[in-house]
RNA sequence: GGAGAGGUGGCUGAGUGGCCUAAAGCGCUGGUUUGCUAAACCGGUGAUGGGGUUUAAAUCCCAUCCGGGGGUUCGAAUCCCCCCCUCUCCGCCA
């Protein structure tokens, strides 16, 4: 959610910003929403103001006489036409509050101009993705493949898209998550386990709704949102709080399980390990001060990228231009592994700065040492990482002439081999 | 799941229909006093929205906020209904 005071005074600057999302938004209605709710705001209060005056007088009448019985009958119509009045209020401050989180968040100057994925630019590349590798074949036609990763038997107990892993594969899966979550720790990212289901206030706060209402599973009976990523109980641990401005920045992470619908997904997006329903991921989240907010998402992204390098899998970093940013960031970056069977990169980490916009929505905010007021905080989040993209990255570089796949030196203490075989 | 008790400012906690503009204490903070520290005394101390003044801010004015949402009433922290959460006991359970 933007200031709506910034949209209030500044609307043309709001206008231009949306315009390089390539992005339409109907800010002249947003306007004339506000300006209609903020009449009737003052309407009501001025006849609340009547009313409190009244009720200072009343108190000091006694109470059957001539006069408050007069009074009770003027405020009686006083009383009724508040409850009209309010009842206007409440339905223009409903209008503009679902207007103001249909309105998206601003990119940053920084942001290249682009309305396609073609345009996004290239920010770095990393690894030698170009070298040649004549065993690499897609991971799923790795003979074996099914033993590990077993899709027929996902797709009977649940549905498609949601793979058994099976003995080693199950053990690689488990060793990728610890390798990440003991890493961040080292570069200061507290662990956290977080909840898996959520409230609709929480998917609100941080933009899951209304955006994507018909990509999360909800529960039935409870109204309970599984998370589409650990970003969503994360970024709500500090919902409606006030933090002590010494204790930013704050660095988590969290391991959960991740669902999501991908209503629309088809074709080779969805071979393989590419795209699941159910998958690993690794999240770190920042709390951070806002004049330090681009500074930390640079820094997050470099402690996102250490851990494909210390993986030796090569990646190049894509700086999202404005038509491919997100509902709700200012700026992006997404790291891209490269995958040598299907000889195409792999969106395996999405580095965000949100600014104010998810703070906004869930009142985080700090108390600024020298003025001693609350101000938002600005929160920045990113992968670290995804697996099962890594994962098919990692079975489709590394895999060896006698179809077994070299298990990187990093990771070789957590899966307790150096080589993973399909027999 | 059942029965009962609760939810009030940063914290503790009083307040059962109208001077609640929420007592008091603690904490925090400014000052006075004071070899230092401490203590004592005096003062200040929330959030949100709107308006107004301003280069801007502060000050100022108004309204709202006592778990959340409805209702009754001229008037609700207080009465009624629904929901959420916490605690105690019982049941169930890894």
């Amino acid at each position: 959610m933007l200031d709506p005071k910034l949209i209030r005074e500044s609307p043309d600057l709001v206008r231009i910003a949306i315009a390089k999302k390539h992005l339409t938004v109907d800010l002249d209605a947003v306007l004339a929403i506000d300006a209609t709710w903020r009449a009737q705001l003052q309407e009501v209060e001025a006849l609340r103001s009547r009313q409190k005056a009244a009720n200072t007088a009343m108190a000091a009448l006694p109470k059957g006489s001539p006069e408050f019985i007069a009074k009770v009958a003027e405020m009686k119509a006083v009383s009724a036409q508040v409850k009209e009045r309010e009842a206007q209020l409440k339905e223009s401050e409903e209008k503009f509050r679902q207007a103001m989180l249909s309105i998206p968040n601003l990119p940053h100057a920084s942001v290249p101009e682009g309305r396609t994925p073609e345009q996004n630019v290239v920010f770095a590349l990393h690894g030698a993705h170009a070298e040649p590798r004549p065993h690499a074949i897609p991971h799923w036609e790795i003979p074996g493949f099914d033993k590990l990763f077993d899709f027929a038997r996902g797709a009977k107990v649940t549905g498609a898209g949601f793979p058994f892993y099976v003995g080693d594969g199950a053990r690689l899966v488990r060793a990728l998550l610890h390798f990440f979550l003991d890493e961040n720790a080292q570069a200061g990212y507290v662990e956290v386990n977080p909840p898996i289901f959520v409230n609709a206030a929480s998917a609100t706060a941080t933009g899951a709704l209304p955006d994507k209402e018909g990509q999360m599973y909800e529960t039935t009976i409870d109204k309970l949102y599984a998370v589409p990523t650990a970003e969503v109980p994360l970024t709500n641990f500090f919902r409606d709080e006030i933090v002590d401005e010494a204790t930013l920045p704050i660095y988590r992470c969290a391991y959960t399980p991740c669902f999501r619908r991908e209503a629309g997904s088809y074709g080779k997006d969805v071979r393989g390990l590419n795209r699941l329903h159910q998958f690993d991921k690794v999240e770190l989240l920042k709390w951070v001060h806002p004049a330090t907010s681009y500074e930390e998402l640079d820094k997050l992204r470099g402690d996102a990228e250490r851990l494909l390098q210390k993986l030796d899998l090569p990646y190049r970093v894509l700086l999202m231009c404005g038509g491919d940013l997100g509902f709700a960031q200012s700026k992006k970056y997404d790291l891209e592994v490269w995958s040598a069977g299907q000889k195409r990169w792999l969106e395996v980490s999405s580095c965000s700065n949100f600014e104010a916009f998810q703070a906004r929505r869930a009142q985080i905010r700090f108390r600024a040492k020298d003025s001693g007021k609350p101000e938002l905080v600005h929160t920045i989040n990113g992968s670290g990482l995804a697996v099962p993209r890594v994962l098919a990255a990692l079975l489709e570089n590394n895999l060896q002439a006698d179809g077994r796949v070299k298990i990187p030196a990093a990771l070789v203490p957590y899966f307790g081999k150096e080589f993973l075989g399909f027999a």
